[in-house]
DNA sequence: TCACTGCTTTTGTATTTACAACTGTCCCGC
DNA sequence: GCGGGACAGTTGTAAATACAAAAGCAGTGA
């Protein structure tokens, strides 16, 4: 039961660079060379390489060659999941009180942050509680086009998520995620039960949809209750393979 | 110049799976069919579709076929970058204070978030104050285990950033991050020139490396005048290819 | 000195062929 | 009725080959 042959030269390129014998910026051997040199055809090789590309490990240049690139990230990924999943996901009972469900001209500032053309014009808004185990954790807010979610009144938000809502409606195309620390004003504080106080995480969503923006979000967490957590790997293969 | 006859294919599926005539869990035709449709040999179909597994949107099994997955992403990503390297990309100019660098026996809480084994065991500790154009914007703490970093105490973090010598000490294989809102205590709401009161938000970032916690990191932001902020593009293709 | 030309190297795309490995189904025998 | 085997279909891996496209380099000529 060996491993296939683009995958032991795969994992041999890839062990090459993370221990530095090949640096950033270096060039590795020609497809060509390689070939030879594991006794494999070309094409084997550049499967290999392929791989290594897509990971964002090697960089290549037609007439020039395949180059290591300079993979240190310079940033790490926060996961922001979605309120009810999260919840499921801790295991807990989520249950969605909705306070507002309508059909409004929005604020100037949710206005701009929508890219709203026309002077005065309607959104749909929607305004949650998510409770988790009869706790509050988080207040949720989102705004929508009008015409991209025709049916938005109609739906119940109480069962189906808003989430699983808009993302059925429309594929993302652009994201951009805002996180910032606030204070709850006291009608918050009080529905998330907290010390008017006490710092709560906000995040701030718009999604872009053929060029728009068509929705915004805004999730503030209950205090110290709830925080943003993520772990992962940044190197991990999937299926055992590494 | 017309496209590859792998990339029209893979766009014919994607844009098929992304308009929902394809559903998560359907099938696709076999590679054969699909080589047959399109006039070309298997191996051009199977490369439209790998990089469609790689992508996520497709998954294969032997003997089976291939399979739409249900690619809705339930979670979005924040990126957290180097305050130094987030300094440089908004172009202003960054100046970094060092506030402690020592090797000492930390507090409890850090004592158990690297894992440490022996009692009293020490680590190294660097405190930074990280400015932008005179400006404190975040405070930034980082511990670390001793015998992974020998040379830490002889590094000037004043003009190598920490981010840079860890990363170089050691590739990173598992990370977690949490964010949190806090309130920054009198000292630190001092050096950030912020009121005491003013909510921050604060990460807290471990990294793993051969199975062993050895980075500890806390960056408070100064409140209100920084945030995380992201944006980016799920299906995004590079190199102009979608 | 500079621009152009042509050669070599390297990657990009694609075909044809072959066999291995795995899955699900159908049919046959018990 | 049930289990097992044969078989067809599907993906997995790999070879040899061919030509296109881009980059870099050296040499040539103005």
């Amino acid at each position: 039961m060996t491993q296939p042959r683009y995958l032991q030269i795969n994992e041999d390129l890839l062990q090459r660079i993370q221990t530095g014998i090949l640096q950033p910026d270096d060039r590795i051997p020609s497809e060509h060379r390689l070939a030879e040199k594991f006794g494999v055809s070309r094409l084997t090789v550049q499967r290999a390489i392929r791989e290594l590309v897509s990971e964002g490990l090697l960089r290549r240049a037609q007439g020039s060659g395949t180059f290591v690139t300079n993979f240190t990230h310079r940033f790490s990924l926060i996961e922001v999941r979605d309120v009810v999943d999260e919840i499921a996901r801790l295991g807990g009972k989520s249950t969605t009180e909705v306070l507002l469900h309508r059909r409004f001209v929005p604020p100037e500032d949710v206005h701009n942050l929508l890219e709203l053309e026309a002077p005065e014009q309607e959104v749909f808004h929607v305004a949650l509680l998510q409770s988790m185990d009869g706790e509050p954790v988080a207040h949720e807010e989102r705004f929508a086009i009008l015409d991209v979610y025709p049916d938005f009144l109609d739906q119940d938000f109480a069962k189906r998520s808003v989430f699983d809502y808009l993302a059925s409606r429309s594929a993302l195309e652009e994201i951009e995620n805002i996180v910032s620390a606030v204070h709850a004003n006291k009608r918050l504080a009080g529905m998330l039960e907290i010390d008017p106080l006490e710092p709560c995480v906000r995040v701030q969503r718009r999604n872009w949809w053929h060029g728009r923006c068509v929705t915004l979000t805004r999730i503030t967490y209950a205090g110290t209750r709830q925080v943003l957590a993520s772990r992962y790997h940044p190197y991990e293969r999937v299926n055992g393979r590494g």
